[in-house]
This record gives C-alpha cells, sequence and structure tokens, in this order.
RNA sequence: GCUGAUGUAGCUCAGGCGGUAGAGCACUUCCUUGGUAAGGAAGAGGUCAUGGGUUCGAGUCCCAUCAUCAGCUCCA
C-alpha cells in the first residue's frame, strides 16, 4: 500500500496507520501531529489503520481542523474530570468552537466559579496519566443500551436521532465513555496548557423549550505561552468593547429606572449620529432618494394590513387593551415600510413614477426579550437609515445593485468594509406560519436574489429560516469585539406587502400591476453603527467623526487670547474645536486629550502666540510640527474633508 | 424569556462574626508651577440599586423587584 504524505510516496503495509509512518519519517516532530485528514475529506485517528493507498494529510495545531481535534479532546478531558468530581451530571453535546470548546452538562445545581478550578485540577491531574483515547463502534441497539445503562439520557436520545444503518463511534478514554464521532488527539497529554473561561445556560438542542442545560466553555493549547498569548488577546478585546468605552468616554449611559435598551446619547454620541444622519440623508438625496418624515405609531388596522400584528406582535410596544376588538389601541412602529408606503398611495402611480425611492431616518421601537439587550448594539429603541423602493420586474436588479453600492460606500467611508460578511438569509420551509406569502412565491424571490446576488458577484453565505417574514433578505453581518455576530446592514426584496397595500401602477401597455419593493438600509441603524465604529478604533474615531476634532491648549495665560482666536478660526472652518485654558501643567493636558481620543491638539505657549504659530500634535502623541496657525487649521480640514481613517 | 454573576462617591475599589460609611483618582476654591502625565492646602460628594422582612440595631442576613454583564434563545 502507499501513502502520500508531506510531498513524498511512502510504500507501507496494509493497514498500517499515518502515525506509525510519522514516526519513521519525522521522529522529532512527531508529536505536533494531532489527526489526519483522508483524500475524501475526512478526517481520522493518527493511529487510525488507513485501508487504501492514497493522499493523507497530517494535521497540527496551525491548521484549524487540527485545532478543532485538539479543542474537542479538551473538551472530552473536561467532561472526564466534571464526571469523576460529579458523578451525577448527565452528558449532553461537547463541540470544539472557533476558539476553544463547551460541552454541555445537566445538573441540578449550578457549576460555581470554585467547581471550575477543581475541575481544572482534575484535569491536570488526568493529563498526567497519559491517557490514550480508544475508539470502537457499536450497533445502534447496542449503543442505546451501553448509554441506558451509563445513565445518560441525552446521549441516548441523540443516538435515536442518528440514521439507523450507521455503526456509531464511541471514545474510551481511562473509565470514560462518550458517544463521539472523533477524530481524537493520540493523548491527552498534549494538552499542555487550558482555562476554563466562563459558565453559561444553554439550551438542550438550542431550543427555548427545552430544559436549560449548564455549559462551561474552555480553550486549550499545546503550550503555556500559546494560551497566555490567547488570553492576552481577548483582555485586548475586552478593552475595546464599546459598553466599556463608551461609558467611559461618555458617548452613552443608561438609567435603571428608564428600563432596558433605553440608552441615554451623551452629547458626544448624538454629535457622531448626527454627522452621520446628515451625511448619509445628503448621499442619499444625490442618489435620488425623497425624504420622508412618517408617524411613530399607528392603529392596529394598519398593522393588520402589513402583516405585523399577526407575525410580529410580540415585538411591538402596544398602546391599549389588544384583545379588546372594539377598543382603539395603538402601536409604536418596528418598521417603517408600512407607513413609507403610504407616500406611495398618496395618489395614482405610473410606471414612469418608478423607480421611486424613499428615504427616512427612522426612530423604530422593538419589544427586545430582556435577556437580548447589549449596549448599544442591541436596544429597544433605535434610529435606522430606512428606505423602501418600488420599481418594475425589470429595475430590481439595478435598484438592488444600487443598494448595495450605497451601503458598501459607506462601510468604506467607516473602515468597516474589511469587517463584514455577507448572508443570503432565507425562509424557513418548515415553519410557513412565520411568514407571509406562498411557497412558490417565496421560491421566485429568493432565486431572483440569488440571481442577483451572482450576478454583482459578492461572496455570501446562505442561512435558513433568516428571511424577515415577507421576504428574503441580503444581510451585511459584523461582529463585535466578543465575536458576537450581529446584522449591520440589509437589502430586501419584497413581493408581497405591494399587493397588501394595493400598490400600483399603470404600466406602458396600460395594465396596472404590483411593483416590487425593496427594503433597506443604508448604513444600519445608527446606534449600532455607533457602537461598531468605537469598537472598531478603540474609541478613537476617524477625525471626520470625532466629536471633538482639535483641543487648542496653552502652557501659560498670557496665550489665551491668542487661543481664542485659534478656535475660532477652527470653528469658522466648520471643525469641532474646543479651548482648554486651565491652569494645569502641559504635559497633563496633552495625556488628558489623549485618553478623551481627542485627534488634534494644537500647543501654543509665549513663542507661537509672538509667531502666531501653533504647535501641532496628533493623538498618537507625535509631533507633527509648529506651524502658521492658518495652516494647522487646514491640516484637520483636509483630514475632515477627506474623510481619512486615520 | 432562560441560566449564572454583579450592583458601596463621577471612576476603580476597601468595608472579618450585623453596631449609623472609607481610599486613590476625578471635582471645586486658593496658592504654586510653567513645553509634554498628575506640587501644596482646604472643601464638597453616598437613602450603600429599589421595596419589603428579620433584629434593639442591616452596606452586611432573608425575600421580591429593577438595572448591568456573560452565555442561550431571538433580532437591525
Amino acid at each position: 500500500m502507499k501513502l502520500e504524505l508531506l510531498g513524498k510516496v511512502h510504500e507501507v503495509a496494509e493497514n498500517s496507520s499515518v502515525g506509525d509512518l510519522l514516526k519513521n519519517i519525522d521522529p522529532e516532530n512527531f508529536k505536533k501531529y494531532l489527526a489526519v485528514r483522508l483524500e475524501d475529506g475526512t478526517l481520522c485517528d493518527l493511529f487510525a489503520p488507513i485501508e487504501k493507498s492514497q493522499k493523507v494529510e497530517a494535521l497540527t495545531f496551525q491548521e484549524e481542523a487540527g485545532r478543532k481535534v485538539f479543542f474537542h479532546s479538551a473538551s472530552h478531558l473536561m467532561a472526564m474530570a466534571v464526571k469523576k468530581l460529579f458523578p451525577e451530571t448527565k452528558l449532553a453535546i461537547g463541540p470544539a468552537i472557533e476558539n476553544g470548546f463547551y460541552y454541555d452538562f445537566d445538573r441540578e445545581e449550578a457549576f460555581t466559579a470554585e467547581d471550575l478550578e477543581k475541575i481544572e485540577k482534575e484535569m491536570k491531574s488526568l493529563v498526567g496519566k497519559s491517557i490514550r483515547p480508544i475508539r470502537f463502534t457499536l450497533s445502534r441497539h447496542e449503543a442505546i443500551a451501553q448509554m441506558k445503562q451509563a445513565g445518560e439520557p441525552y446521549k441516548v436520545e441523540l443516538i435515536e436521532d442518528l440514521p439507523e444503518d450507521e455503526p456509531l463511534s464511541f471514545y474510551q478514554m481511562d473509565d470514560f465513555l462518550d458517544l463521539c464521532v472523533g477524530p481524537h488527539l493520540p493523548n491527552l497529554s498534549y494538552i499542555k496548557a487550558f482555562k476554563l473561561t466562563q459558565l453559561a445556560g444553554a439550551y438542550w438542542r438550542g431550543s427555548e423549550k427545552n430544559k436549560m442545560l449548564r455549559r462551561i466553555y474552555g480553550t486549550a493549547y499545546p503550550t503555556k505561552e500559546e494560551l497566555a498569548a490567547h488570553l492576552d488577546r481577548i483582555e485586548d478585546a475586552k478593552r475595546r468593547d464599546h459598553n466599556k468605552i463608551g461609558r467611559e468616554l461618555e458617548y452613552f449611559t443608561t438609567v435603571d429606572y428608564i428600563g432596558q435598551g433605553l440608552p441615554i446619547l451623551l452629547p458626544k454620541g448624538a454629535k457622531v449620529i448626527q454627522i452621520l444622519e446628515r451625511f448619509v440623508e445628503d448621499e442619499e438625496e444625490r442618489r435620488g432618494y425623497q425624504l420622508t418624515k412618517t408617524p411613530f405609531m399607528a392603529k392596529r388596522d394598519m398593522y393588520k394590513i402589513s402583516g405585523h400584528w399577526d407575525h410580529y406582535r410580540d415585538g411591538m410596544f402596544i398602546m391599549g387593551n389588544a384583545d379588546d376588538e372594539e377598543a382603539e389601541v395603538f402601536a409604536l412602529r418596528p418598521m417603517t415600510c408600512p407607513f413609507q408606503f403610504q407616500v406611495y398611495l398618496n395618489r395614482t402611480r405610473s410606471y414612469r413614477d418608478l423607480p421611486m425611492r424613499l428615504n427616512e431616518t427612522s426612530k423604530l421601537f422593538r419589544n427586545e426579550s430582556s435577556g437580548e439587550m447589549h449596549g448599544l448594539i442591541r436596544v429597544r429603541q433605535f434610529t435606522i437609515s430606512e428606505g423602501h423602493l418600488a420599481c418594475t420586474p425589470e429595475q430590481v436588479e439595478g435598484e438592488f445593485r444600487g443598494c448595495v453600492e450605497l451601503a458598501q460606500y459607506f462601510l468604506k467611508l467607516l473602515g468597516l468594509d474589511g469587517d463584514v460578511s455577507y448572508r443570503f438569509s432565507k425562509w424557513d420551509e418548515n415553519n410557513k406560519d412565520k411568514y407571509i406569502g406562498n411557497p412558490q412565491d417565496w421560491e421566485n424571490s429568493q432565486n431572483e436574489m440569488r440571481r442577483i446576488l451572482d450576478d454583482i458577484g459578492i461572496q455570501y453565505t446562505e442561512a435558513e429560516g433568516e428571511a424577515a417574514f415577507y421576504g428574503p433578505k441580503l444581510d451585511i453581518q459584523i461582529k463585535n469585539v466578543h465575536g458576537k455576530e450581529d446584522t449591520m446592514i440589509t437589502v430586501q426584496i419584497d413581493f408581497q406587502l405591494a399587493e397588501r397595500f394595493g400598490m400600483v401602477y399603470t404600466d406602458k401597455d396600460g395594465e396596472k400591476k404590483f411593483p416590487i419593493v425593496l427594503h433597506r438600509t443604508s448604513i444600519g441603524c445608527y446606534e449600532r453603527t455607533l457602537a461598531l465604529l468605537l469598537e472598531k478604533y478603540a474609541g478613537a474615531l476617524p477625525t471626520w467623526l470625532s466629536p471633538t476634532q482639535v483641543r487648542v491648549m496653552t502652557i501659560t495665560e498670557r496665550s489665551d487670547a491668542f487661543a481664542k482666536e485659534v478656535e475660532a478660526a477652527l470653528k469658522q472652518a466648520g471643525l469641532r474645536a474646543e479651548c482648554d485654558l486651565r491652569n494645569e501643567k502641559i504635559g497633563f493636558k496633552v495625556r488628558e486629550a489623549q485618553m478623551e481620543k481627542i485627534p488634534y491638539m494644537l500647543v501654543i505657549g509665549d513663542r507661537e502666540a509672538e509667531e502666531r504659530t501653533v504647535t501641532v500634535r496628533n493623538r498618537k502623541g507625535d509631533n507633527v510640527g509648529t506651524m502658521p496657525f492658518e495652516q494647522a487649521v487646514a491640516l484637520v480640514k483636509k483630514a475632515n474633508d477627506e474623510k481619512v481613517i486615520d
């Protein structure tokens, strides 16, 4: 039998393993190899016998697949420790995730921080035992019997849901047995460094209808240094958390008696959002959008037409008794669509009116469940650049493309274009109640959208069950510092609501037709976008977005008058400037401005005041130079006008 | 909504086993200093998240509520 490995073909005995081969050809690096990828892409243990000649790949911690094996074994190691310390615990599942692993357990009592320490200690002692995971397979029947005997109801449930004919693989690690497809490390002693990072609850099989299990998250590395570096990276990310720096730098705050998800935007946060809103409205006007201003609420009658009453009621704030059919009941708007449609409906429309592009800087209200709020990223009242485009079928592709281009234009300006991914969000065929319209319409609109996406040529992933209730979406996704992904921008194709609202146009042929409606945001929700910007720039927003762009500071009172003059010149140029005339040491003033992430500092002493110059420093602390003050004003003005990412 | 943690001055945190609140930084005033981070003096700041309960007495113990954080679920 021949195995091709590391670029060479080796003659080996029948059924020998890659591990055996590596021991011969690369003995000094042998311990680096964790598992094997076969020619057909399947993974197996390092010492699994290979059945036929083929090209194989030995996976190390450097490859994602190798890391996953490492994390997965670490997860089992943790489960072993838990079972040793708390034998009554029932096992659910324990997969590898992006930067570590978790295992879900069912146990009456919650684990405590002290328990985690105990578990880590037990894991250490297990690592010392040099346990070699042993794989074997059982028939479905035997497997169920085995797991029933072991008292593992979740495992039994898992097996019952697996295909009938598949033999089930198990791993024996010391006295610990687990149902598992593998592969696993050749030896648990490879797991030299690990840390249990957090405790959490998680629903069995991800459904809130099921029991909540106890989840323990952890991470593991081959060396202590790599683990320490990883933990440092996490700490670093947390320092960028908008929820921390946004409060520290006074962009926003919350008040317990106002309520969850209702942040107060402080002057700095409000300023950034104002800059963005004005900019977006102006840019959209240039691109043929018409601004609307529509009500924040409507009677229930409207939501019945739009479908919100039946499909989105839980997400709305309702005023009045919703159960009383006679009463006048209002609800705050969770979306702008039905309101903006009224603009279209204001008079008869012809194909000549299309495409009609409407935009609105819109306040929306959504009654999110209490545990879902997060800083400025997930709130109950937010402001979104929302727009609706009514167009003919021929215009859909061009208009859709225009929406995507506009979104990409804003992303690039914000410097976030490299941080997003695209998701094609489809409906869930098995959960039709969540949506309006018939399957054929959904099929058509999804195919149309996929065709356009492929035409535009953007890379995207597909996601079932993520569509809006009225149509499929292109979602532009972004991750926060904790690695949690959220939708930033969305463009949707809607073949349904026009008909519901009786929106028609007279076509060239004199026929009445329903327009296709695109729902879109261009920059997303301003609060969320601000949060992402704060995280992206660790609070040091690009000059054009900084609430304060320049601070003029003096060394002695003798230069105060000139400083005020410079400040006035900056303001005259349309820049956001302020003076720091306090009687403080200049080093202290500079440092304070740096901590506030102010982009430019203009320092003025006797010499500068006499020469009518300023010494310019940027927020990194670099001395940009001493120059006539007009030149300094022009310098900042340039950074502002060119919207440079600095 | 669920699981868990947390809540003391603007911020970061101390406050054994219940006896009416403390530090550093920040803030205010004055003095001093004056070119790259905090020199001196004085002062002001707290219904200890809120509401109940136990107790002669609660920041401390118990219960409930609210908020904040992480995760799950859900979503822009």
